[in-house]
RNA sequence: CGGGGUAUGGCCCAGUCCGGUUAAGGCGCCUGCUUUGGGAGCAGGAGACCGCAGGUUCGAAUCCUGCUACCCCGACCA
């Protein structure tokens, strides 16, 4: 088989390259650090996006827009907010171009902005600004409102999905009269999207809090779930924060409770972005392309027909009608790749690049036999079945696969996740890899120090972690849980 | 913003050191024939102001100056 790929052994991160590029996802643009997400790879991001968002409908909220546009004003409201974003903030100064002397084309001077116009790294301070006309009693309380958008970070190297001066999410902003509601709000979303990495995605993830130097600006509480990538980093799938009464605070949104008292609103926001494409080619994705899990991908079966001559591709057509019909009626994404154009291998290769689970090969023998191929992408195997009675055994086929993928990556992070007790240890194994359970003494200086040495950082606080004394793997000072440190994307 | 590199048909790239007149090859593309159960073969064909702007020269992809873009490594980050 010709190789299109650079294998992961080589260079994982060539390997990632290749991949998003060969398979069609997305590439570079004009426009630098900003991609062209392609139809292939756009069709994952609008599956993902329509299970996501039944999800947060099924959890009482809904969707609204709100500016691409932020009055620097607003922005510079909360004081964390600002510092934390400030550095990659795209400013629109002038709203006019002109031609000068010499008839090229010019910003006009004269168009000047009164106020600078930030184009948004994320919502809050327009929400914010916005829900103060909202709010005025506990009756308006609570507001969930999701927005699905695109936000500009004028980052400095960027990657395919991973990181993109412009990318896709979504960001869900509510406001609530009580603190615990506020959290409660923020827990619920970390449980939808953990519940959507393993369910759909197939991505196992660690559900936790941030450190101090990990959390969000602007937040109190930074929540987040944490995958492990094939090369060992790991990878923020989503974030969910409790942002107590900062932008409250900053943006003077009260309300009047039923004891008529005056009272800042606690709120929280929580998102996930293009960046979980990342994730899910990086996790399942092997040398041969890659590999989807059958709820995100786009096409779910794929029958190649093998014929030589038109009468041929006549029957085999035919035949399997009525079986895309029956597929079709069971909710299966199928792709009759009836081209003339390419070669039965050729087609085989392609679509294992692009990681369609089932391929199924359709030839004169099997119409002699009343037979079919069916060939697994993530295992790799073949085997033949009788036509009687497939789509059942596609349907259950289908399944077994996600679950298959799920495993595969739950195994992969599992033998890859380590108690370590010295820091000699500690940086043996950060230079090998994975998530590394380690005692922490909870200061921010110390996480600092051990991110200056080795590049590892806490990944997570893990919420369900036992409670187990120690001695921080830096300072020896003592420690009441282990925390998961990894060096990450 | 520091350090390194690259720029030649749609893509990968040779040629640049040492200047010389049809700019080589592979992939892809088009046409025809033969093929089709794991990325087909043969024959023919189209496609390039050699990143941009100057300069040196009888002559520049090649030498000089300036600029721009992109890639890799760091600092920053979902």
């Amino acid at each position: 088989m010709a190789k299109v790929l650079t294998s992961r052994e080589e260079n994982y991160s060539q390997w990632y390259n290749d991949l998003v590029i060969k398979a069609d996802l997305a590439e570079n643009s004009a426009v630098r650090g900003s991609m062209v997400i392609k139809p292939y790879g756009y069709a994952i991001w609008e599956k993902m996006q329509a299970v996501l968002d039944k999800m947060f409908k099924d959890t009482g909220h809904q969707n609204a827009y709100f500016p691409l546009f932020i009055p620097k004003s607003f922005f510079s409201k909360e004081a964390s907010h600002v510092e934390g974003f400030a550095k990659e903030c795209a400013v629109v100064t002038h709203y006019r171009l002109k031609n000068d002397e010499n008839g090229k084309i010019v910003v006009d001077e004269d168009a000047k902005l009164e106020e600078e116009l930030i184009v948004r790294p994320t919502s809050e301070t327009i929400i914010w600004d916005t829900y103060r006309k909202w709010i005025q009693s506990y009756r308006d309380l609570p507001i969930l409102i999701n927005q699905w958008a695109n936000v500009v970070r004028w980052e400095m190297r960027t990657r395919l999905f991973l990181r993109t001066a412009e990318f896709l999410w979504q960001e869900g902003h509510t406001a609530h009269a009580t603190k615990d509601e506020a959290v409660a709000e923020a827990e619920t979303m970390l449980k939808v999207y953990a519940n959507f990495a393993e369910t759909y995605m197939g991505v196992p993830v660690l559900q936790g809090i941030k450190s101090p130097n990990e959390r969000f600006a602007g937040a109190v509480e930074t929540y987040c779930i944490e995958g492990l990538m094939q090369d060992g980093k790991a990878l923020q799938c989503g974030t969910s924060h409790f942002l107590g009464q900062n932008f409250a605070k900053a943006f003077d949104v009260t309300f009047v409770t039923k004891e008529n008292k005056q009272e800042l609103v606690w709120a929280t926001s929580w998102g996930v972005s293009t960046r979980l494409m990342g994730a899910l080619i990086m996790s399942h994705s092997d040398d041969n392309g890659l590999v989807l899990p059958p709820k995100l991908a786009p096409i779910q079966v794929v029958i190649v027909p093998i014929f030589r001559k038109e009468e041929e591709l006549k029957a085999i057509t035919e035949k399997v009608d009525g079986l895309i019909n029956k597929l079709k009626e069971k909710g299966i994404s199928v792709k009759f790749d009836n081209r003339d154009t390419h070669k039965p291998g050729f087609k085989f290769a392609e679509w294992e690049l692009k990681g369609v689970p089932i391929r199924l090969a359709v030839g004169p023998r099997d119409l002699a036999n009343g037979t079919v191929e069916v060939a697994r992408r993530d295992t790799m195997e073949k085997e033949i079945l009788h036509m009687e009675g497939i789509e059942d055994k596609i349907e259950h086929l289908l399944e077994q696969i996600q679950i298959n993928i799920y495993q595969k990556a739950y195994d992969f992070r599992d033998n890859n996740s380590f108690r370590v007790d010295t820091w000699e240890e500690f940086k043996a194994q950060v230079e090998k890899g994975g998530f590394i359970y380690a005692h922490w003494d909870g200061t921010s200086e110390t996480e600092q120090k051990i991110k200056d040495e080795t590049k590892a950082t806490i990944r997570t606080i893990p919420i369900d972690g036992k409670f187990e004394e120690g001695k921080c793997i830096y300072t020896g000072n003592p420690s009441k849980q282990r925390v998961v440190f990894a060096k990450a994307y």
